[in-house]
DNA sequence: GAATTGTGAGCGCTCACAATT
DNA sequence: GAATTGTGAGCGCTCACAATT
């Protein structure tokens, strides 16, 4: 190892920074065109054994390493997926979600020879500016966008510029060119509410996040189609809102449980945490879990199978979305002119110990 | 807004990729010269009024966006840190290290104008390889490293090029130029078990993860102290290993449920997931917690506050320790010669119900 | 003629220096 | 002379084409 040669190279400096070793001192090592460097680099183009050996030899000994940034200029492709994350929201990172996603887009994208790029923004209300600043500045060749995060306008803006993108989340509108991937939360609602109903439930309440959110539209039309289905009627009363947090969970279950005469036997939240906050309050009550009243949450995260009585939850599975999402968009990328991907996967109920018939002796009062 | 005209430049192709407007199509119709659009730019360089408006609005009118990949390459400056990701790792997405970690940093880089890139791998072992791999590849302009997933050869390479980086986590053999950051796992533990002692208990177990981790002897160093401190004497049959894992955790508490007659009366764990394995060890069992076996867990993940009973922990500043790390190698990216940062920070035991005093009627008996 | 290698423009910026007002 | 703008080489690669064996 010629450690002299680059202790030479490192002390030239430009501009401050230290000058690195390019294909074109590889190339007057080896004695052959820079072009034959990059060739070798590229791996597509024919190179003979000899002049290859000749080559990595002479880039061993300077311990030359391709300049990634050279590279992506020339070919316009960084090999790079982006995404936006909102630093911020401290619900963003609690979740299952988070990591989860990022789980499943490095699978994909490492494995296809991708990096990611996160970008931070600090106030929400910047992130439809911040995704499109990403995709312009051609950093990445493409770019994950949170559905629930960013308003039409922006997808018109990225459709109407041609950026490769995939929504992670179901548009609030739809549009022909859209490509998205969404877990189905209908689907994982009505399944909940209808295995309550199987068990002989007949007041089921809804516990949903924010009442404008494409999922909790979703959920609350599983929920209804799951009544409808088991002959009970639709109840307004019976539907409160937590923001997806422990806190507003426990209110929402503690406004159900004020409905004397007429109070759930069961109850189906949108996600784990409210699911908890439920449980909470009918402890502060005195209502047993499962015998006086049924939880389900969403999503099974995994504090699901940690609590005590065990939760029965709607298992969402993130981590398979964020892989079509990455698989849809690398599609994009790669092929010329590929279908919009317009995705739902379905979730599957995971039943553990929240869940009971309803108790005997409460028969439940017909609105 | 000439859409005509920016149809036209879309449907300008260069080697099957749209031709992208550039600060050269800028200056045309600005009638400049490209470096004054680069000026109005990059910002630093004075330009008049007059002139920054004509740029702006012929870049406006032809929907110019700067290429941050060109910029990069004149630069030297990526204004991107990275980090390698062993996407394989379920017990990495798991913990609540992964989000805090990436929030942490997400923040600090993001203020400061840095994005984070993420390189997956799905081999761990291939971890160093791919650190070398994305830092020489000049994508990144410094790298945060996991300190316990590389070697030390590993850091000896990046220090020898040169490269900017921070170990996340306390290197196994330190080094004068090595920046790190970790949290005091040792002062953790210390306070833990001291905290355990002081309720009176003499028999205390230590559940560790992985022995031949550094946090792993850390925690043991501040085991030993604590039990030191309160005169007792140490007894190697009250260490165990869980690798982490709650299965892992539970394993270790029926190992130490087995030596009947001088079975612990209190239990430390490395992590939050082990001290719930060791509780469901404890409950088969029909030990009760606490009242005839404190458990204490590690690091305050979201669920110890969810458990029932609910769990005692040192919280670990994942978010800060990342934060401290981003900061750290940004001030070595921006600063000249700054002194390399080794960092311990403070962890904090948060009390909840699953400490109490030991019963009175189980007399601890002294090995 | 087929396989391999050389030639040199170009990717879209920035920066030192020169020229202009 | 000070403030602003133009000039053009250069960052480190790749690719179409030409030249060579």
């Amino acid at each position: 190892m010629a450690r002299q040669d680059l202790v030479i190279c490192w002390s030239v400096q430009l501009r401050g920074r230290p000058m690195k070793v390019t294909i074109k001192h590889v190339a007057e090592l080896a004695h052959v065109h820079s072009s034959t460097v990059s060739r070798v680099y590229s791996g597509k183009a024919k190179i003979s054994a000899a002049t290859r050996e000749r080559v990595l030899a002479a880039a061993a000994q300077l311990n030359f390493h391709p300049n990634a940034i050279a590279r992506s200029l020339t070919t316009r492709r960084a090999h790079v997926l982006g995404m936006v994350i909102p630093y911020t929201q401290e619900e963003f990172f609690l979740d299952p979600f988070f990591p989860q996603v990022l789980q499943g887009l490095s699978d994909v994208a490492c494995r296809q020879g991708f990096r990611l790029l996160l970008a931070g923004v600090e106030d929400p209300a910047d992130e439809p500016e911040a995704v499109l600043q990403l995709i312009r500045s051609q950093q990445v060749d493409g770019i994950i966008v949170q559905a629930s995060r960013v308003g039409v306008d922006t997808t018109e803006v990225l459709l109407a510029e041609q950026h490769p993108f995939v929504l992670l989340g179901r548009p609030l509108q739809d549009a022909p060119g859209l490509s998205w991937v969404e877990v189905d939360a209908r689907q994982a609602t009505l399944e909940a509410v209808r295995y309550l109903a199987g068990l002989g439930h007949r007041r089921i309440a809804f516990i949903g996040g924010h009442p404008n959110m494409v999922v909790t539209i979703d959920r609350l039309e599983g929920y209804r189609q799951a009544l409808e289905e088991a002959g009970i009627p639709y109840d307004e009363r019976l539907v409160g809102y937590g923001g997806f947090r422990q806190e507003g969970g426990a209110e929402a279950m503690r406004r159900l449980l004020a409905m004397d005469g007429s109070r759930p036997t069961a109850v189906s939240a949108a996600n784990d945490l409210m699911a908890l906050g439920a449980m909470q309050a009918l402890a502060e009550q005195g209502v047993r879990v499962p015998a006086e009243c049924s939880v389900v949450g969403s999503n099974d995260s995994p504090i699901a199978a940690l609590t005590n009585p065990r939760l029965t939850s709607s298992y969402a599975p993130y981590y398979e979305l964020a892989r079509e999402a990455a698989r849809a968009l690398i599609a994009q990328l790669e092929g010329a002119r590929s279908e919009p991907v317009k995705r739902l996967i379905p979730c599957r109920l995971v039943v553990r110990d929240s869940t009971a018939p309803p108790a005997a002796g409460r028969a439940p009062s017909y609105g």
